[in-house]
DNA sequence: TCAATCATGTGAAATATTTAACAAGGGGAG
DNA sequence: CTCCCCTTGTTAAATATTTCACATGATTGA
């Protein structure tokens, strides 16, 4: 966060910022090692003042008649949203999902470390998984400081999400993603992001549907 | 999309039906008859007027003085989406992902039915998962009309989801989820979305970062 | 039947976000 | 060194979305 400039941040900008590192990694792989907002704004299907106004929000990360430095703009965009650093995960749930986002070693590559796993299911607790052993989601409260868990993965079923969510809540867990289909309840100054599948199947039938009217 | 009123609909109002769907099926679940727009807010943490300006895109679904059905709501919601019926999707990529989803039962639960997986892998084709057998990517051209394939499910590893989404829009598939961190390009009147929970990992980060300070 | 109550549906006001337009400034050719 | 070209960063205008406020209409009980 070396050079925040503004107060509020739009939730649009910060997906877009996700974007923008996605297509620039892409460019970077293909030997770009400049872009102009016009060039990175058509790949990304956004408007190029778009771009320059999320970036600005930041700080000044290009230079004038030439453009941005695609890896000096990775490297910007990553200390903007404090994703250039690890950050330790706890999942909760291993299950179907669970084991799927285990096994996925995209979440290292990324900076998200999932260091613990923690299940209910007596039949798992004592396994390991992914060099993971399951462990008992009562133990979250001792384990999260002794090893510096910060966020919480929740993957549960949907009538245990709030279970797990009171479990990682008390072990002062900072930060939670919720993959169950149900609303939690936590203190206001710990964020909750939802990921559901079902809204983009949702919208994508909803513009399939209007599309034919 | 019985009672659409008005021309162009917010891609936020969309987000949020999804989420009272999911709010309401859990509210009828513990036996409520009727709801206000006001506690209705509140279980989802949005604004009151918010969800009855939502709603009114798509019609008069309340009774003043009283409220709203739940279960005539959630009815009403799912035919102004379009998802008052099944549809018919294409798995493409049996991996890791894509093994997860097809065992996932949820799909079936919310009217979106995977009715073929497609895996270009030689040893997974002809393999049977989850009742389904694995075909190659190159036989989606036939299958897709045969079978009323209408939305496909992309979960191939990134520097593929290009080729799976040709693969799709020459089967006239109309809609497509890529799962895969990779944009694609397909003719305009093909809606897209992408799944990237890293958008949702980062908006964490973020958040927690900026709480610090 | 009528009045009181209550929560919807909606137009208008307040915010927020996106797009356009351009002044400012870096880089390179001559 | 100067001029010209090019693209950024930013201010201002245009849109879009959210929130407010209340008139409207259904329901209930006297
Ligand atoms: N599998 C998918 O593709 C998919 C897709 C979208 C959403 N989801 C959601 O993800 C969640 C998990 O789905 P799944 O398919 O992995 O289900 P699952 O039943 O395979 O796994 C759930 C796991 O959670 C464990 N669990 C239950 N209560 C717990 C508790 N209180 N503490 C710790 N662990 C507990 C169970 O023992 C089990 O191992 C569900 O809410 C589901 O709706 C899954
Ligand atoms: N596993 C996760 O938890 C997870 C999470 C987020 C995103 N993703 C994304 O989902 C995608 C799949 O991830 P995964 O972990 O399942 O990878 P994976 O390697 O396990 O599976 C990819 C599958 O796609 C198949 N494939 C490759 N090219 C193909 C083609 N042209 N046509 C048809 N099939 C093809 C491969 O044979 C393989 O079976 C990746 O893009 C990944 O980034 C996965």
């Amino acid at each position: 966060m070396s050079q925040m400039k503004s107060e509020h941040i739009p939730k649009a900008t910060i997906g877009r910022l996700a974007v923008y590192i996605q297509v620039l990694e892409n460019l970077l792989r293909d030997g770009n090692d400049v872009i102009s907002s016009e060039k990175l704004a058509r790949a990304c299907s956004v408007n190029s003042s778009q771009i320059r106004k999320d970036l600005a929000y930041f700080g000044e990360f290009g230079v004038r008649g030439v453009g941005y430095y695609v890896q000096e703009l990775i490297t910007s965009i990553k200390q903007s949203l404090g994703i250039d650093r690890i950050w330790k995960c706890a999942l909760i749930g291993v299950g179907n999902m669970g084991a799927a986002l285990l096994r996925h070693h995209d979440f290292e590559k990324r900076g998200f470390h999932i260091a613990a796993a923690f299940d209910c299911d007596p039949d798992k607790i004592g396994r390991e998984f992914e060099s993971l052993e399951i462990v008992c989601p009562t133990h979250l409260k001792e384990q999260a400081p002794e090893m510096g868990l910060e966020i919480g993965i929740i993957t549960t079923p949907p009538d245990r999400a709030q279970r797990a969510a009171n479990h990682l809540v008390d072990a002062n867990i900072r930060g939670i993603i919720n993959f169950a289909p149900a609303r939690i309840n936590v203190p206001a100054h710990i964020p909750v992001e939802y990921v559901d599948f079902f809204d983009h199947l949702y919208a994508i039938a909803f513009q399939i549907t209007l599309g034919n009217d």
